[in-house]
DNA sequence: TGTGTCACTTGATTTGGGTCAATTTCTGTT
DNA sequence: AACAGAAATTGACCCAAATCAAGTGACACA
């Protein structure tokens, strides 16, 4: 099944430079023609809107370049992501007519498009797809019931931690298996993006951040880019004994 | 594709008395003989543990009666409830080895389970299966990420509200599509469940159902048995305009 | 060289929900 | 009918994080 020279693709898009979750060319070529055939590429820059909750959405996506989140909100204004997408993750639902979430570029992003109704057409004919996305959504799935934990049952200072070891994780994913010893690595989120993932409010995140600096947990050049001296220590104060999946 | 006559099915166990989420039989009669050889039934008393994270799991299953859950815990106790398994729901993940979380049996129940690898190879051959479990798993994601909402920035008192309607809606579903006006139901859960399920204590459960009576939203017979006199309001306590979807 | 804006930090104060502890109410058993 | 144990309620107090508010620093642009 495995073959050496994996095609640089997470849903299948021929030239994207896409190197996480590969799925290897050889084995689905014939869809690979296909799928050539209904995609186009859209971008954004950051802060731009993809698409509004209840807007009507004609195709699915995935990232190339880029990070983008998937956020709900309440009538008042409160605010709670619940997704982040980064390059290689999949967006829009078959068979669902319009978006379920706010979508939003945070950095400028480069997204693979494919149209829907012929996407739908083609996963009812090729088993290999829906499998792929089965896939793909049970990993998701266990993500968000990891992040239910984490709103649920976990103190700020927790919070943020679990949410560097995760960037620092997924920044690394592509050499390490386990990221272990000093990382760095740069944040693409805003304070108030980091809130509004972690169900606080823009200044308990500032004054987390602060805190952990102070006890040496991570260092910070700047706002955005974090050194995390030892990260077993970090995941210590993650709270969880979380080192094997989470997120992919 | 859809015939009148659909079969009381989730996931296509010929016998069970699953009326929800129903799958035409006549669409998948070969499957379902398939699955019949595959496929045997385990009991388990209310409070028995069905399997505990990490442990091999070697089947797959569906929930044909009574009240389950899935739990993740910090290891210093914290608990949180992370899945709600009611009547037709799925549980287990074709592909992993292990469970990722703790099944609990709340009330007495009666899971339908298929052999693991057998049901694998068979979702190989039969898209449909593939297909409908994709449908399914997108279902839970949306209703965790909702979850996500609650968690992150709902208040204790909308927590339960959120809670009760959802309760009062799955309860309803086989009927009324939008409940509304009087409504009565018995709660499957204990305060400690409610509370593991909402990101609360037991006492602050108890406090806002106490809250609530007291400003007639609810009426209370007994410790579990809520009539809700008027679901618009209660709706409106939940805080959010969620009258559609959510956990189906 | 100023001036406006945006992202962030820090401080003072308040508060919602947690913690600890004492009852009360259910449910089942003998 | 009496009792035990579990489940739920209620109260007093406390604290982590929210809120409100002031200030800093970086950058664009005029």
């Amino acid at each position: 099944m495995a073959h050496d020279d994996v095609y640089p693709v997470s849903l299948a898009c021929g030239d994207c430079p896409i190197r996480h979750r590969a799925v290897c060319a050889r084995c689905e070529s014939d869809e690979l023609e296909e799928l050539e055939s209904i995609k186009y590429y859209r971008s954004f820059e950051a802060g731009q809107t993809v698409i509004w909750a209840g807007d009507k959405m004609d195709f699915v996506a995935s990232v190339v370049t880029g990070i983008a989140t998937l956020t709900q909100t309440l009538e008042d204004g409160r605010t709670q992501m619940v997704g982040l997408l980064l390059p290689s993750d999949f967006v829009g639902r078959p068979g669902r007519e319009s978006a379920a979430y706010n979508v939003t570029a945070t950095t400028d992003i480069l997204m693979c498009c494919f149209r829907r109704k012929p996407f739908e057409e083609m996963m009812e004919r090729t088993p290999h797809i829906a499998q792929r996305l089965l896939q793909m959504t049970l990993d998701e799935l266990d993500a968000a019931r990891e992040w239910m934990l984490l709103l649920g049952r976990k103190t700020a200072r927790e919070k943020i931690a679990s949410l560097l070891s995760i960037v620092a994780r997924r920044d690394a994913s592509i050499k390490l298996r386990h990221p272990q010893g000093r990382m760095t690595f740069d944040l693409p989120l805003t304070r108030e993006a980091m809130a509004d993932y972690l169900g606080l409010t823009l200044e308990t995140v500032s004054r987390q951040m602060s805190a952990l600096k102070r006890d040496g947990v991570i260092e910070l050049e700047g706002k955005r880019h974090v050194t995390v001296p030892d990260m077993d220590r970090l995941l210590l104060e993650a709270g969880d004994d979380n080192d094997g999946g989470f997120l992919v």
